[in-house]
DNA sequence: CAGTTGACAAGAGCCGTTAA
DNA sequence: TTAACGGCTCTTGTCAACTG
């Protein structure tokens, strides 16, 4: 059977590509987008006679225009109150009380505004650039929730957040599993057998830096749940669906290939365009 | 010293649960 | 029934530290 590591000379055929917009392409979306947010955010300080009580007016809106002026708030008066700090309504007079004298003063805010070109492309560009974080890693987890219903349909259970959503927690669906483990996929036989444990990620760039030191993070998860397997004597298996054009960089791929190598048929490492010929029945079943 | 790797922090949005 | 809350997941820009 084919291994991971045999696909590293021609990685990039093996990947697959999210695609991003170009600039300036995406600036026709980011006035449909947000247009009609900053016209309304011109209006607040248009009417309003402090900072505090721009904050406040804001704070009244109904979702989701409010967080998007929440946005546009945090860039003209206040870079220091993070999006958690102004998340909950009712910590709202707390904020102003411990951070309002940081507020930039609303005539100076009044000013740099109208200082500003009409419509503002700069900042929608700004707006723009955040708007899709994280949404790669769902459309991974998608694709292959739709690439199993389509190979295996009714033939196992799976579960697992389809998009965003709760990980399937392993002390939920593994008796005796001690830790709170998040897990992104959990295929089992319709009699319940846990068949495998997955986890995906999409990586852009880099090779996941985030979670410090990925790969021994990864091995531990392996060694724990394979030795649960070996305990309760059950066929169960880790899954790793990795993709993007990250895997390709640094020690990525070697690092991977070694995850699957370790586990020894137990632990299977996969882009989406593996799947086709390493995600088989026959695995599932081993 | 240039290139590579590592670490940190930020920020958006979805979702289940709770409160109104 | 709806809105708010709190929790969680995910990507990415930037700079520091390391390495040969």
């Amino acid at each position: 059977m084919t291994s991971f590591g045999d696909y590293k000379n021609r990685p990039s055929q093996y990947i697959t590509f999210v695609d991003s917009e170009f600039y300036p392409d995406y600036l026709d979306e980011g006035l449909a987008l947000y247009g009609s947010v900053l016209e309304q955010f011109a209006e607040l300080i248009d009417i309003a006679n402090s900072s505090d009580s721009l904050l406040r007016s804001i704070m009244e809106l109904p979702d989701p225009s409010r967080t998007q002026l929440l946005r546009i708030f945090r860039k003209y008066l206040s870079p220091d109150t993070s999006v958690e700090m102004l998340k909950v309504k009712k910590n709202m007079p707390i904020i102003i009380r411990d951070y309002g004298h940081r507020f930039r003063k609303i005539q100076e805010v009044k000013e740099k505004f109208a200082s500003r070109p009409k419509p503002d492309e700069a900042l929608m560009a700004i707006l723009m650039e955040y708007k899709d974080r994280g949404k790669k890693g769902y459309e991974l987890t998608e694709a292959f929730f739709l690439w199993f219903e389509t190979h295996f349909g009714s033939d196992y259970l799976i579960q697992g957040p389809i998009r965003a959503g709760k990980d399937v927690l392993l002390n939920k669906v593994l008796k005796n599993w001690k830790s709170q483990t998040p897990a992104d996929i959990f295929i089992s036989h319709c009699d319940r057998t846990p068949l495998v444990v997955g986890f995906a990620r999409y990586d852009t760039d880099r090779g996941g830096a985030q979670e410090d030191d990925r790969t021994s993070a990864n091995k531990a998860k392996v060694t724990d749940i394979l030795r649960y397997a070996e305990t309760y004597n059950l066929p169960l298996k880790v899954f790793f669906l990795n993709d993007g054009p990250g895997l390709t960089l640094g020690s990525m791929w070697n690092d991977y290939a070694a995850l699957e190598e370790y586990g020894q048929g137990r632990v299977m490492v996969c882009t989406l365009k593996m799947l086709d010929e390493r995600f088989t029945k026959d695995w599932l079943e081993s």
